[in-house]
DNA sequence: AACCATTTGTTGACACTGTCAACTATTGTT
DNA sequence: AACAATAGTTGACAGTGTCAACAAATGGTT
């Protein structure tokens, strides 16, 4: 009967509480239940804009990918003279200050994706957007199409690599050097720059990542 | 009362229970009570060997490690010349084979360490494979053991990263060129070889990656 | 062999979950 | 004002992990 708190589109107040069961109690802990409870309603309100729990979490997952490219691409706007470079940065910065939503986009079982489309649609966007910008930088090479796609394979698994390996929270346990694991990014973006071009260096000599994450 | 399979120790059977239902379900639908059935005991009994259902997965993931460990090594030695090389393909190939396994041990949610001490311990041990191969292949460098932890992580990183895009199964969104799927892995290992190669160009020039996989 | 403690397995509960079905209240349209 | 559609509620059902109390088996000591 109540509805304690003041919510002129039920739906919307849906996914803030969700958001916050999930930064309480991680992906696992969130309840359609528990999202009914934060908003003093019934436990069954929430199915009138969900059909079912994947349903929402498919629908914060998708913001989460719309805020993801849109921070990737802010990034390499600002950024004119190194576009690549600051995207790699920007991803890993990302996933640094946004381990949550992080952590939602790749670490989370996804849902069917034939029941989801658009999160789909945008979770391929944000890759668009790293495949474009290769395209750029290499344009006039025979097989930039290929050449690109396959650079944007290799640049998108060693970030994500070493952002899922920092959110695992696995490196405290291997014992490693003093400053290497604060080091690791950094080392990583040299790595790649350094295979990009080492491989295309008939082209251009100029670094693709810079030295610092932040 | 019944106990209808032959049982010797019950422990064992659980584990073999558990990995098929994880199989047939995935580990979200690893139920402890499903384990119970399958074996035809009461719901309770998987209790007297695992206090937990977390412990009863952390026990599963333990052994993963394990197998994966020995598999890792088993490939480095049968291919003395190319150690390296070898644990690369050998670690997308173990991937690729046993994909439970794998998103087992590196795509599902981990119990609290703390609880689970031989988990991180075996977990480790896979990792430092590779830090001693880097090591032997780093001997005489000033900065020998922080360079190799750098180049393990970052290749560790890369070959995480494709995998888990891979058990994503999110390429196939990503609308790539034809052949791009199939060669991403072979061209990830040429750019891990190069950046290390191009790194490391005083001391070696021999390649560190050959080309196929399996 | 008889006793007893320890281990192993069973039964029954409890609180929790997602979700279906049936109900009521609210709202906008005619 | 009447009515259809929408939004929210209540109550159920089957499922879960796990605690507590019980029973059966097991093995060592006398």
């Amino acid at each position: 009967m109540a509805q304690s708190t003041n919510t002129p589109n039920l739906k919307e107040a849906c996914v803030q509480a969700a958001r916050e069961v999930i930064a309480e109690h991680g992906v696992e802990g969130l309840s359609m239940r528990d999202v009914a409870r934060k908003l003093g309603i019934s436990h069954q309100a929430p199915y009138r804009h969900f059909a079912s729990r994947d349903h929402l979490l498919a629908e914060i997952m998708r913001r989460c990918f719309e805020d993801f490219a849109e921070f990737l691409d802010q990034a390499s706007k600002a950024q004119p003279s190194d576009e690549l470079g600051a995207m790699g940065c920007a991803y890993m910065a990302y996933a640094d200050k946004k381990p949550l939503e992080y952590r939602l986009m790749f670490g989370t079982p996804w849902p069917e994706p034939a029941d989801h489309p658009d999160l789909v649609k945008h979770a391929v966007h944000a890759f668009d957007l790293l495949r474009q910008n290769l395209m750029h930088r290499n344009a006039g090479l025979t097989d930039a199409r290929r050449q690109s796609e396959l650079q944007a394979l290799f640049i998108w698994s060693s970030l994500h690599g070493l952002a899922s390996i920092k959110h695992a929270n696995v490196m405290q346990h291997l014992v490693l050097s003093k400053g290497v694991e604060n080091k690791a990014q950094d080392f990583m973006l040299e790595m790649i720059d350094s295979a990009l071009v080492s491989q295309t260096s008939l082209n251009s000599k100029k670094p693709v990542v810079p030295e610092h994450g932040t």
